[in-house]
DNA sequence: CGAGTGTGCGCC
DNA sequence: AGGGCGCACACTCG
């Protein structure tokens, strides 16, 4: 059963039940429905919970609802985030023909977030469209958007691969949202003896003593007593001045440059960095009673990745992992799945010697056991190349020998880019879709093509095309692993709730942390094995899901440990 | 003075 | 001469 909820007033709530399957009609006749008041809300999806088969909330964005539900203690197993589901629905190649997908922009294409709306719609390679104005005459229901969009499903060439990335896209979203409501177990004053270990105690003001003293030694060093190290062309040139030939002052062009100054710099750069990013500063706002409690965006990248707001989740350094510490009687479980693209590529090109050398072990040393290359780090650097785009260096020049060795997998990724470059979509496994190319693409596109075209004209089209080509390109491996690890992660989450039936979120072993590829459990220590098995399973589950019978394997590193600074 | 842009670097 | 992000700071401009 869908039980869709609304607003219908203030502080009044609308409820109504549509039979699984009759939302296809475009009408909600027959629908049962019933008004309730807000402060009620909780109290009722508790009750329709315990009493319904596995009832699927139906809301316009499960960010605007669930927070407030899980405060209350409530837990709700499945959901439907028409926003969501709107915007893979609308950019899908599946469903291009349907009435949704064709209809002008509407409320339900408008960005969450007010406050989201200011960032600007393009970046500094391309520039795509950017949303259009609204109607005024307010949006369609949410009974209606529903049955456009079941009706959208119902007509795609492929119903069953879009009904599962809808549903784990909103498996995700229940997830984002129980990840900030539980927080991931942090201890504020291990981070601040890390901090303090590598750049002196917290001053009250100004730069901590280390970043102090490398400061003096580098103004020394480079004879520049007033330099602020901070500011990249003062530093420039200060460099030059000193006889250092860098063009820039990034640390990956002065590593390779020698001066008794570089040392001091390298090390300046990276714990200002640290102090900058995750410093004090960064654990007063952001971790509270022992959580950090980051915002995360479901579905906040083109390609179905996840964003964060504020926090830097999906940043959290190295350096500061060992501050990521299990409550006591408690584990973390951490887990992360091995070469998750490369093999997500394996399934999508269906490339069985790619398969074959994934079995059972390392992927890339797969790869050299199968005579492509010597050695592990030029399979790595080779396969990145592949699902990056690369021309030159060594990861171009290793290009042949993989295509040799795995034709399937490599033409799928070079497809996708000429695909791009013709400014075509592209579509993941599950089907979500690449946006087209926007902006000021169709105009140099067809100056370059014009008759009075000049050479700077077909050479700026060119190098156009060839970007947009790259991002295709990695755009069918990104987004088919994003959608991966969605399925995993919504089937550990029911394995987990499984463990232990009725209890409150955090009660129990619950997700606590996620990064593309890799999820932390923090689970009451008695059941963590129990747990890095559902997390095992999972991940063969998902691999199932995407890729049938296809024998590409999703192994998976789970650690049960006390610190996130164990694994790896 | 604030808003917008560029640089650099952290994560995958 | 490599895809996707977020964030902090320096800097520029109105």
């Amino acid at each position: 059963m869908h039980i869709l909820l609304e607003r219908s007033g203030r502080d009044m709530v609308r409820a109504t039940w549509v039979p699984v399957a009759a939302g296809t009609s475009g009408e909600s006749d027959g629908a049962r429905s019933e008004e309730l008041r807000a402060d009620a809300l909780a109290a009722f999806v508790r009750e329709c919970e315990a009493r319904e088969e596995r009832p699927r909330w139906v809301w316009d964005d499960t960010r605007a609802w669930y927070p407030a539900l899980l405060a209350a203690g409530v837990r709700v197993e499945r959901c439907v985030d028409l926003r969501l589901c709107h915007a893979i629905l609308r950019g899908s190649t599946l469903t291009a023909a349907t009435p949704l997908a064709t209809a002008p922009a509407g409320e339900w294409d408008a960005v969450a977030e007010p406050e989201a709306e200011a960032a600007p719609a393009h970046t500094a390679l391309f520039e795509l469209d950017a949303p259009e104005p609204q109607p005024a005459g307010g949006r369609r229901s949410v009974p209606d958007e529903f049955a456009a969009q079941e009706a959208a499903v119902a007509a795609s060439t492929d119903p069953r691969r879009l009904r599962l990335l809808l549903a784990a896209e909103s498996a995700g979203a229940l997830i984002g949202v129980e990840l900030q409501h539980a927080g991931l177990p942090y201890r504020a004053d291990r981070h601040d003896e890390l901090l303090t270990e590598l750049l002196g105690p917290r001053p009250a003001y100004g730069r901590p003593a280390v970043l102090e003293a490398l400061v003096h030694d580098i103004r020394e060093r480079l004879d520049s007593p007033d330099l602020n190290p901070d500011s990249p062309p003062d530093l420039l040139r200060a460099l030059q001045r000193a006889g250092v030939m860098a063009t820039s002052t990034r640390s990956w062009e002065l590593r390779q440059l020698q001066h008794p100054v570089i040392d001091p710099l390298l090390r300046y750069k990276k714990l200002s960095r640290l102090l900058t990013a995750n410093g004090w500063t960064w654990l007063d706002a952001w971790v509270r009673d022992g959580r950090f409690r980051p915002d995360y965006v479901p579905g906040g990248v083109v390609t179905g990745r996840w964003a964060t707001r504020g926090g830097g989740a999906l940043q959290l350094p190295k350096q500061v992992r060992g501050a990521v510490v299990a409550d006591p009687g408690w584990k973390l479980v951490v887990a992360d799945a091995a070469q998750l693209e490369p093999r997500i590529l394996t399934g999508l090109a269906g490339d069985q010697a790619m398969a074959a050398a994934g079995r059972g072990k390392d992927l890339y040393e797969g790869i050299v056991a199968s005579g492509a290359v010597e050695e592990r780090a030029q399979a790595k650097v080779a396969m990145l190349g592949a699902m990056y785009g690369a021309t030159t260096g060594e990861s171009g020049r290793l290009m042949p020998r993989l295509s040799r060795a795995f034709p399937r997998a490599v033409r799928l990724v070079e497809e996708a880019a000429r695909a791009g470059e013709r400014g075509e979509k592209v579509t993941s496994r599950l089907g979500r879709s690449s946006p087209r190319p926007g902006g000021s693409w169709a105009a140099t596109q067809a100056a370059a093509a014009g008759p009075e075209s000049t050479e700077a004209d077909e050479r700026r089209a060119r190098s156009q095309a060839r970007d947009w080509g790259r991002f295709t390109r990695n755009f069918v491996v990104q987004a088919s692993a994003a959608e991966w690890a969605l399925c995993w992660m919504a089937e550990l989450r029911n394995r987990l709730t499984a463990l232990a039936p009725g209890e409150p979120l955090t009660a129990s072993p619950h997700l606590v942390y996620f990064l593309h590829d890799e999820v932390i459990v923090h689970t009451p220590e008695a059941l963590a094995d129990e747990v890095a098995s559902a997390v095992r399973a999972s991940a063969e589950q998902a691999g199932r899901l995407l890729f049938g019978v296809f024998p590409v394997e999703f192994p998976v590193t789970a650690v049960v440990a006390d610190s996130y600074a164990e694994a790896k």
